[in-house]
DNA sequence: GATGAATGAGTTTTCATTCAT
DNA sequence: TATGAATGAAAACTCATTCAT
């Protein structure tokens, strides 16, 4: 008796849904690979099932459409970045928070590449995917008002302005990190980006 | 009363010379309007046709296919980049140059709206429109070129990744302003941005 | 009763083997015919799918483009023609073979008037399907050394030139034939053609 | 006063025949090279313009459709084929008479290739270019009956046959030719075609 | 006589989605 | 749950023909 006479057998319902995880995730991490680096639109639904490794009527059984894939990657980013957001949070000392969050951040660029692509691409074009941005609005305005809180608890001044400063900052140095990452000399520039929100240098801005 | 007012002339060369200049300056026009807010497979030639109020088949009389349109706006963006950048180059204060390039970028920010997404919507998505991100970050590095040569002039410790630091603000607030226009203090977030390059800011930094 | 009578179950590799073939076979035969009629720019993929019963999309289901369904059918007669060349080629008797190939020829005149006036359009309009003539060179050369191998081991003078001969001969009779099928004296020409190639008649090239 | 000044005078009616039919000309014989090669479908009006050097417009001006040039060119071919024909037929000598007509089609078989290949092209696909191939056929007739004539005069047997048989040999070789121009070992084939139609041989056929 | 910009209908090709199995 | 054959609508692109000049 082979393992494949297995298949025959009925699947206890915790394997049917550990399959059902299992097949959606890859075919989530497929698409977001393939919409971030081709676009939404670059990318058929032929793609992603070949990508996923799924037949393409079966990823119509995980997802009702093409826009359903697309919404819940962005779900995810949200919820995630949610999450990391509340975690953060959890830490007392401003300073400390506000440089594990450039930490959090830069560290893992590489896992968080595909994410942040198609999240800023659907930023910057919302008609693509029907994408409302209101759930993205939403998710950016806590960023801000995290860091806002942060600068709040350090005490220094212009914390609306130094909150969207350093927002800036973090985030065009990721863009430009993605465009080139071979010869982005990030290692240097995050050190000049510690040192210029070191707690003396912070001092300077209360 | 020239020979051409003569009945059944065929159109002098200039004169098709101006229609053809104005008309591919529509197409290219709208396409880049559309390009940038639908994204590259978002918008069909039918749309560019229909917004630049051309038929299909004159646009193809235009250029050669919708990568081509892509490719010449992406072009001229480049080129334009250039000459203001060297434009720049002939003011003689380095500190009188990084200011007007600031006030430059974010003086035309409306103006230069569409033009900017579409570019970073390529450069996040290099395999739409097979656009070889060659020319753009080739486009990019004279940037930097730019900033480090400002720097060095003004005669700062850490000339390249200052060039780098502040290239990522300047995107950074441009990516979060065209995020959402309405609410971004851009203003007072300037207003920041010019007193931390200030004369004296910079002092600090040789 | 098999597991595939189960419901809900994907069809097996065979039935669609099956199905694919079917399909396929049914769009190269229909292509086939209005290619041959119509010509190859002449017939449109719409032509095609309509005649093979199927729809546009899943014509490039099957084949990748219109050259592509061109280039298909080109090889398959190549390839059932270098297969009856070889069938013929184990007839012993060389005399025989040269009336075994000629009744084969006109005797399936009919059957294979599509394939032949495609194969003789695209010799004239190389260009046309973009069709590497290479491939329908080496049949051809294949065709003369074949009739070049009888008359050797007849025995006769001049193999080389006779070998054209004959083989333009049984063109010329085809291509006329097909040009005016009702009124062209078939029966009498071949019954010219063997009596000039009879035993007696070859004992005279030798 | 330049000769560029000349070109406002008004022509002569005798310069605008001129001008007229040159044009007409290279439209024409532009026209056939690239139906030819490519096929009538194949070819676009543009593609014809370019060729002969003159606008679109112009061509219409000419030819009040594509069809009308394909009309035109086939028409030229069963006339100046007509003429051929009937020149021969002054000849007094039925055996000169033949070999002429050999040496003839073989003597400008680089001349009239593309008329040819045309020529085969439209009759084996008479649907393109809505070719009715009535002409096409009355013309071949001619030929025939030609053939006919002169076997009558020599006094063989079959005359019918014979002609339909030498019709087919003469296409035959031309199609071979055309079909590998570099590798068709045309002179020897010739001089076999004309010993099989010595005056010797001939007596064999009575 | 001559040009080439412009059109619109048609062609090739793609792709999200459905459906029989 | 799973497959991939099949569809139809839309997209990219072409081209015969017209027309203003």
């Amino acid at each position: 008796m082979t393992i494949y006479s297995v298949k025959n057998m009925p699947r206890t319902p915790e394997q049917n849904k550990e399959i059902r995880e299992k097949t959606r995730r890859s075919i989530m991490d497929n698409a977001l690979k393939l919409f971030a680096t081709k676009g939404f639109h670059g990318t058929s639904m032929a793609d992603v099932a070949k990508e996923a490794g799924v037949s393409k009527g079966l990823a119509y059984n995980y997802f009702k459409s093409k826009d359903d894939i697309a919404h819940s990657i962005i779900n995810e980013i949200m919820v995630v970045g949610d999450q990391i957001v509340m975690m953060m949070q959890k830490i007392d000392d401003p300073v400390e928070q506000l440089h594990t969050m450039i930490n959090y951040t830069f560290g893992f660029l590489d896992e968080n590449e595909q994410y942040w692509r198609l999240y800023i691409s659907f930023v910057l074009q919302p008609e693509v995917a029907n994408m409302s941005s209101e759930i993205m609005l939403k998710f950016a305005k806590n960023m801000f008002h995290a860091l806002e809180d942060i600068f709040t608890r350090i005490g220094i001044k212009n914390v609306k302005e130094e909150a969207r400063y350093i927002g800036a900052l973090i985030d065009g140095i990721t863009l430009h990190y993605y465009f080139d990452k071979e010869n982005y000399p990030l290692k240097s520039v995050l050190k000049l980006l510690h040192s210029k929100y070191s707690r003396e240098a912070l001092e300077m801005l209360k």
